[in-house]
DNA sequence: CTGTTAGCGCATTCAT
DNA sequence: ATGAATGCGCTAACAG
């Protein structure tokens, strides 16, 4: 039924190993027979096996990648990063989400491990001991994508995301705001939650101004709690006149809240927020965001992941990429 | 180094077979060896290999999907759709971008087929004799998802484009308009472009409402475009009460573009289009759409793939999903 | 219920 | 430049 290299072999009147070669483009095939092979593979259709070729050689050429939620642009925006690059260098990518769901993940882990795959690409939530222990139970490298352990133990490329959040708030107060709020994300998570308020702890701090419980809200990143947090914002017997959001589709949630109580952005209240997703620039006003370079945050790790794989020199074991700030439209003074 | 199923049957005391059985779940096990081997295997950190088992047993559990863009919001939902269900049917996927270029396509449907997945989901462009060649040439089942052949070889599930644009446009009809601008997508593309495009011109047709060639615009489905296509149409010397657009994100840059010329949606232009992306409800006004339904199509393709891969029955080999039309807020009277 | 024996399709020594 | 032989780690008959 299938053709196997063996079958090649005997049209070609060569040995398989000959086969193998030419298929592996050795170099040590004379021409003529290397013709002959071709020929050969032609007239029988043959197609390699990459599951023995996987077995024999013990490299798969493919990478398991873990996501939170590929439906999430922001992700969906890294893998496609992450995809090209694979591609580039011939490898395919398996595509698991895990939702920042810590069993899951180390569930994934593991089957992505069983089925050798030669790298792994990591974009969780926080980093625990649990995952730390299920890497170490393997050579393959791994690479922290738009993650990262506090210990630093493990490759990673990311922004700098209290940062990040600093130089929103941060272009905030230079236009005189004084009074600032915050829609974080859940404390809980390391880099969309906890640097971010952070960042945004720092750049009222560092300012003399002070930090107010009441202007701060938690929201699940989506639109609708962008929207809760702004109401409760609004109602507030002082309410702020600017706000920085961790996400941008919560940012979009907050400006459409503040517009329906018959506010204006900027003019009333300004917005910004940090990921400047493709929505960013579709919404009226359009929102100023401080920008992470998503795709490149994918690209760039899976660069890294492919000299790790050939066991290349490598300069640098954690990559901060650059952000910068987007002005548009939802920033204005105080 | 590694451990092998030979090392635990050794440290079990039992034979290679044994702890295959066990591992695989075999009911024909005496729950004693059946401990043993766990104890073995959890002793030595024994972890199956996936790719031996693929060579061995001719199964990869593992399904190959070609997808268009992963950045693209619709697809990536549809992937999600794919994956949650792979998932819940212990399938992992492994997932290729190909841009709707049939070259690509080909290559990628060629080198999932080396890597020896037991079915195929495909999400393309035109699905050309090339293409049949190339799934005729293997026995694993594929599926075509959010895509179909004309000549209806292939299972697939998908919604009927040129229905959903034309109950589309039928609204704005019945909102009393009668000049009725279309931002197409190309005419190549036989889901997004054509079919629309045909259930356009149906529902002018029948309602004797003269096609007229100005008031078609091809776009290339982003944002831009919307816009590009919209400025067209104002500066027409009759412009258009409502348009139709093919997908969310022109008819938001249409909506923008709209309301930057001094001109009110839905008091002066009212805007439809098919798609119903998370934007539709993230914009002002909310975008009125024919919502597809792509978690379903992804989800629902992945589950026929499944019993495909399975041999069992099935009773549809082309399934349509519905379409429904969700009423927001750009559609008025003519 | 358990063990023995063959391969699965290929890469890779080692010879020649 | 080419061939013969071996084994990668596992499943799947087949026996018992």
């Amino acid at each position: 039924m299938t053709v196997t290299i063996y079958d090649v072999a005997r049209e070609a009147g060569v040995s398989m190993a000959t086969v193998s070669r030419v298929v592996n483009n050795n170099p040590n095939v004379k021409p003529a027979t290397r013709k002959k092979v071709y020929e050969a593979i032609e007239r029988l259709g043959y197609r390699p096996n990459a599951v023995a070729r996987g077995l024999a050689s013990k490299r798969t050429t493919t990478v398991g990648v873990v996501i939170p939620d590929i439906s999430n642009s922001i992700f969906a925006e890294v893998a496609r990063g992450i995809e090209d690059i694979a591609n580039m260098y011939h490898y395919n990518i398996i595509l698991c989400n895990a939702d920042k769901k810590k069993d899951k993940e180390i569930r994934v882990v593991n089957t992505l491990l069983e089925k050798q795959v030669d790298g792994l690409l990591f974009m969780g939530g926080a980093v625990t001991e649990d995952h730390l222990q299920a890497f170490k139970t393997t050579n393959v490298p791994v690479v922290l994508c738009a993650t990262s352990d506090e210990n630093e133990q493990i490759p990673s490329v990311d922004i700098n995301h209290e940062e990040a959040a600093y130089d929103a708030v941060m272009k905030l107060i230079q236009n005189g705001h004084k009074r600032i709020a915050m829609i974080s994300g859940t404390l809980q998570d390391p880099a969309n939650g906890y640097a971010r308020f952070q960042g945004y702890k720092r750049a009222l701090q560092e300012n003399g101004l002070s930090y107010d419980e009441s202007l701060v809200r938690i929201g699940n990143y989506r639109y609708e709690s962008g929207v809760e947090a702004m109401k409760y914002f609004i109602a507030l017997d002082e309410r702020p006149t600017a706000v920085f959001s961790a996400t941008d589709e919560m940012a979009i949630g907050a400006i459409h809240c503040i517009q329906d109580s018959d506010l204006q952005v900027p003019g009333d209240i300004s917005v910004i927020s940090v990921d400047n997703s493709r929505m960013a620039s579709m919404v009226r006003p359009q929102l100023t965001a401080v920008a992470q370079p998503m795709y490149d945050i994918g690209a760039v790790s899976m660069r890294l992941l492919t000299k790790l794989m050939k066991k290349e020199h490598v300069e640098q074991y954690k990559v901060t990429l650059p952000h910068e700030i987007v002005m548009r439209q939802s920033v204005g003074g105080a």
